[in-house]
Parts: structure tokens; C-alpha cells; sequence
DNA sequence: GGCGGATGTTTTAGGCTTATAATAACTCGT
DNA sequence: ACGAGTTATTATAAGCCTAAAACATCCGCC
């Protein structure tokens, strides 16, 4: 807290700022950049949207670990939405065929998401298109330059997480 | 294009793809985090979203060389959204008396949309806690890292244009 | 002066997202 | 067995977002 002699002053900080708000658009414009690709590709290849794609693609994943498919509060904790907004989606997804909704006998609350045969068979033909829209945009950076910024993402992630704790 | 002999082998590009992918995640995964927590600030602390402040932003950041305020297609591509979305969202801020629509004399099909004196207000109330949001989730970061992933965004900008000019 | 194409904006229909409140079913202690 | 608290899900209200169509105005050309 230091008291600026003239009014025109700007702290060291105040410049700090501003380089990590200038990098922060640049991530923000980025991802925005990138997704909105993706959205636009699913939306023109395959007439479906992102959260749909997401949805399947993790139904998939689950798989192997969850045959019988996942509740609604798992697919919500794993796709990092609200459960509400799961229940629109579902419903969407249902009324397309991709996946059913089976009443999960043990617990009579939950019920078994799972993917239906025209559901995997939608994400595999998705699943190697969005790989290569994906690994295209990247293309412009060596193996050098992903494996950096992977790694320095990874300790922005885990910076945001410590500033969550200590707002906490 | 090269024929695996066995039907469990997987290409080299194959294998670049699942990294570049895995990179995609962690990078989509961490601008989430920030922008959820940016979201939930402004909510909280500001009873506003961050759509209707990064119009006022813009709206401000653009006062030098448009004092007169910008038109809606002029905020539209600077925000990057449709232009129907934004006729919505600046009602909204009207009602709200942030902003206010003049239309323009010259063309009386345009508007010129200009913040208030309670929204620039409202502005600068926000921007230096926004400011420092930002800047504490970054903390653990040094400045060259900084630099470094600052250059490499810049990179990745790039080779995302390049790819969207192939596809086009 | 008027017509045709271009440009600025809103409308419409649909989907995504959240927070909050309501509903339903389970569990556990007594 | 029953009531309290917990957990799973859906309903509701509001806002954000898009694409496509409709509407309004402008500009240049005849």
C-alpha cells in the first residue's frame, strides 16, 4: 500500500497487472478461438453440438469402469455442469436415441445412463474428426512447444486451485 | 498413410493426436476455472455476469477514440458474439441505466450505445477487483513463465488462424 | 425520383447454463 | 417402524448464445 507521489504514478504491481490481464485475453481469445471451431465443425459435419459430443465421449470413457453406464450426478460431477443443466441435455439426447435412461434397481432416486449402439456408433464417427480439427490447430507448434505449454498449464492449473483455497 | 501390420498398432500420429488432445483438455479445463471464478466474483461481489462487463469494458476502452460510443455491429465484433445477442444484452443494461442508445444522425438505421455515468461508475468499480482477481490466480506463476506462455499463446494463435485459412 | 443491392438491427426458435426451490427416495438412529 | 437428515433428480426463472429470417435504412445508378 504505498502512497504514490504523483497521481500519474503506477506501481510495480499495477504493471504486473496489466501483462497478466493482457495474458489472460490471449488465453481467453485462444480457447474461444479453438472451441468455437470445434462447435462450428459438429454443428456442420455432424448437426450436433459440444455438450453433446462431450456427453457421449464420456459416457465411452466410463465404459469400461461403469458397463451399466453412469447416474446423473456422476456425468454432472465429470462433465463439470450442474445437475439441471444435465437433465435438458439427457432429455435431448434420449429423444435422439444416443443414450437411454434405465432406473438404477438399487437406488430407485438414481438412474443408468448409458449409451445406445447409435450412440457409439455417433461418437465413432465423430470421435477421429475431432482428434484432427483439433491436432490441425495445433499444428503450428513443435513437439517442444506443446510438451512446454502443457507443462506450464499445468502449473497455472494448480495456481488457480491454491488462489480458490486461500479465497476460501 | 501407412498400413499397419497389426491391427493393434497405432501410428505415430496417432499417438500425437492423444497428446495434442490431452493438452486441448488441459488448457480448456483451466480457462473454465478461471472464467467460472470470474463469473462467480462478479455475481457475487457485483450482482452482474461478465458478458455485461466486458461490454462496458469495451464501451470504455473504446471512449478515446469513439466518444461518441460505438454502434451495435461495431460491439458485436469486438466482443465477438452475433449481433442478436448483444440486442439483448444491451437492453438489459438500459434497463439497468448503464448504457444508453442514441441512434446515430448520420445513419438512422444505427445506434450509438455509450455508458452512462452510473455505468462507468459501475465500471470502475469492478476493474480493479477484476484486476486482481486475475492476477492471484496467475501468482504462482514467475514472470518468465509468464513470458513464456504468453509467447507460446501467441503461437498457438497463430497456427489456429493458419488452420482455419487451410479449412476455409 | 426511384429501384436494387448492401448494411444495421431486431426477431424467432432453439439450445446451453446457472442458482434456487421442490420432489422423491434412501439411510440411520432410536 | 418411523422420523430427521441426506442425497438424486427435476422444475423454474432468468440470462447467454447462435443461425436464419425479417425489417429498416442507406447508397449508387439509371
Amino acid at each position: 500500500m504505498t502512497t504514490p507521489l504523483l497521481a500519474s504514478t503506477s506501481s510495480d504491481s499495477d504493471t504486473r497487472d496489466r501483462s497478466v490481464l493482457r495474458m489472460w485475453l490471449r488465453m481467453l481469445a485462444c480457447t474461444n478461438l479453438i472451441e468455437g471451431r470445434v462447435r462450428g465443425a459438429l454443428r456442420e459435419q455432424f448437426d450436433t453440438t459440444l455438450p453433446r459430443f462431450d456427453l457421449l465421449a464420456q459416457l465411452d470413457a466410463a465404459a469400461t469402469e461403469a458397463p451399466r453406464g453412469l447416474t446423473m450426478s456422476e456425468l454432472s460431477r465429470r462433465l463439470m455442469v450442474t445437475n439441471g443443466n444435465l437433465t435438458g441435455l439427457v432429455d435431448r439426447l434420449v429423444r435422439e436415441g444416443l443414450v437411454t435412461r434405465l432406473v438404477s434397481p438399487p437406488d430407485r432416486r438414481a438412474q443408468m445412463i448409458s449409451l445406445t449402439v447409435a450412440g457409439k456408433r455417433a461418437l465413432d464417427d465423430m470421435t477421429p474428426a475431432h482428434a484432427e480439427w483439433i491436432s490441425d490447430m495445433f499444428g503450428g507448434l513443435s513437439d517442444t512447444e506443446r510438451r512446454q505449454l502443457h507443462t506450464l498449464l499445468g502449473k497455472l492449473k494448480r495456481s488457480v486451485q491454491a488462489a480458490a483455497e486461500r479465497a476460501s
